[in-house]
DNA sequence: AGTTGCAACAGGGA
DNA sequence: CTCCCTGTTGCAAC
């Protein structure tokens, strides 16, 4: 569930069930994912009682009172389940939190991740949050403006630059791949050459595709906190390599850009600007591209 | 008079001309070509008795005693003129340094240029000059070992190593040119595939033809301590766009790597390892390359 | 024809 | 499907 639609729905669920438990028992298998050594984060967390759990970006922040955050990153995949008192014993974990009830926190990541315990008076030093960027489901802070800002001057590709997490947090190579179909941009776009239209386009978006994941619990392959799989799974051209483009039915592509693979509609992406439309000529592609939350059109009957 | 040729000369004709003089006068005409404001480097310069001139990569070191050197860069371009006492006084510059017998050096630079006044004793964190490496024609640092060394797991193309000043002192876009000729080396070769061999003569080229081009005083289009030019003018491959390789006669081609141009032969400057050459097979190129420090055969006759 | 500094990019490793 | 670090490369600036 690495992404900001899992992490927040994650977050809300550990807030409502593990708030005022106390930590009782610690257990970590692989120490590697620690940011302190073994001893020093069994003594910053055990014996604390879980405040708020929030997320940012695709970051779990757990209070644990007093003084003390937990902050949990699953890398490119894992599971945070939750074990009600006197439930089986989680089977593979990294870092389990045993809690005063008998209930239990099993931390499970399959490649790289993080459970990271510092002071809270010492959390700006903690380099992997202190940088996150923008929250983009957080209306006040994501606005027009603050994403203007943010491609302002940059020279670079737009794919790389939104998945930077300085920039905007919560976005990886999973959603990135809907939000720069919706907005009919190439992924080695160059950043400049983006007009103002699109601009518009892009930023409201990202905000819509996070927001209508997140609200269908995430992706249909990851599981929440009772490990439940979420609701997405329609993507419009993500993982569809060889299917038709819901738009225009041409073939999707999966291409390398950079280090990354990217799904793409090869005729609907564009990697220049959009020419004006002259009268009479049809457009491009037909749909509105805002309405496209909603599942792609089936093609199958 | 930019790379390393025409700055070991010049330092050392003023090391011969101007030893013993004491600074009378300091005229700046462009101020941002000083490391420190205007009065600073005055108070530093002026009433100083000059010591030794010596020449590292680009620059000039010149003593100013006590406790202080003058540290001259001509950037792109320019020249450093001595004026006998009673010579006319000189025209265009944008640093002159009169002396107390009537004597005066004159310092015009057509782009960029440095000329920094530093303590002796705070020499170390000059940067531009505290960084430089190798000396390529003082045999006992630029040795074969050391050169090997700084190529050493190097990943990239081996002309902007080579002109890379913190590695060797005085390489610059005008004797890179026949070095990489002589080496057969194409200038975006990746230095992980130069072979030993390649790097042995790589590393014989690069001293030799610098101390060739000092021989002969520098470039014959740049000028001495007393406005003579160099001798240095024939060329292998360098500035001869369109006109024969001296070696196989294919057309010289000028192109862009990076942001510099480079002259290269198409037929003898490759860009993988040349392959091991079977016996009865002609060479690829048939003369000596280390041979070619005389002028290239003429092809006009 | 020069150098710096920064942004962008790519590769290796945890 | 992650991130950081490092070295490399390109570009704009003086």
């Amino acid at each position: 569930m690495p992404e900001l639609p899992e992490i927040c729905n994650l977050a809300r669920q550990m807030d409502s069930a593990l708030k005022g438990k106390r930590v009782a028992d610690v257990s970590v298998r692989q120490e590697k994912c620690l940011n302190v050594p073994l001893r020093k984060f069994t003594a910053l967390v055990a014996g604390k009682t879980i405040g708020s759990v929030t997320a940012r970006g695709k970051w779990v922040f757990m209070e644990l009172r007093p003084g003390v955050h937990f902050l949990l990153s699953l890398g490119m995949g894992g599971d945070a389940l939750y074990h009600k008192p006197g439930a089986a014993p989680p089977g593979k974990y990294q870092v389990k939190l045993g809690f005063d009830d008998g209930s239990a926190l099993s931390i499970a990541f399959w490649w790289f991740g993080y459970a990271h315990a510092v002071k809270t008076a010492e959390i700006k030093s903690h380099k992997m949050t202190a940088s996150l960027g923008l929250s983009p489901l957080d209306n006040s802070e994501y606005t027009y403006q603050a994403f203007s800002v943010l491609l302002g001057g940059k020279k670079g590709a737009i794919k790389p630059v939104l998945m930077n997490q300085a920039h905007i947090a919560g976005i990886g190579n999973v959603y990135i791949q809907d939000i720069l179909f919706r907005a009919k941009l190439h992924p080695t776009r160059k950043i400049s050459e983006i007009s103002e239209a699109e601009r518009k386009l892009l930023f409201r978006v990202i905000k819509e595709s996070l927001k209508r994941a997140a609200e269908l619990g995430g992706l249909a392959y990851e599981k929440d906190l009772y490990g439940r799989p979420g609701r997405f799974k329609d993507f419009l051209v993500g993982y569809r390599e060889g299917q038709p483009c819901p738009e225009c039915g041409a073939t999707i592509e999966k291409i390398k850009t950079g280090s990354t693979a990217t799904f793409i509609c090869p005729s609907c992406q564009i990697q220049a600007v959009r020419p004006e439309r002259r009268p009479g000529s049809a457009p491009p592609c037909s749909r509105d591209p805002r309405a496209s939350c909603a599942p792609p059109p089936r093609r199958t009957a």
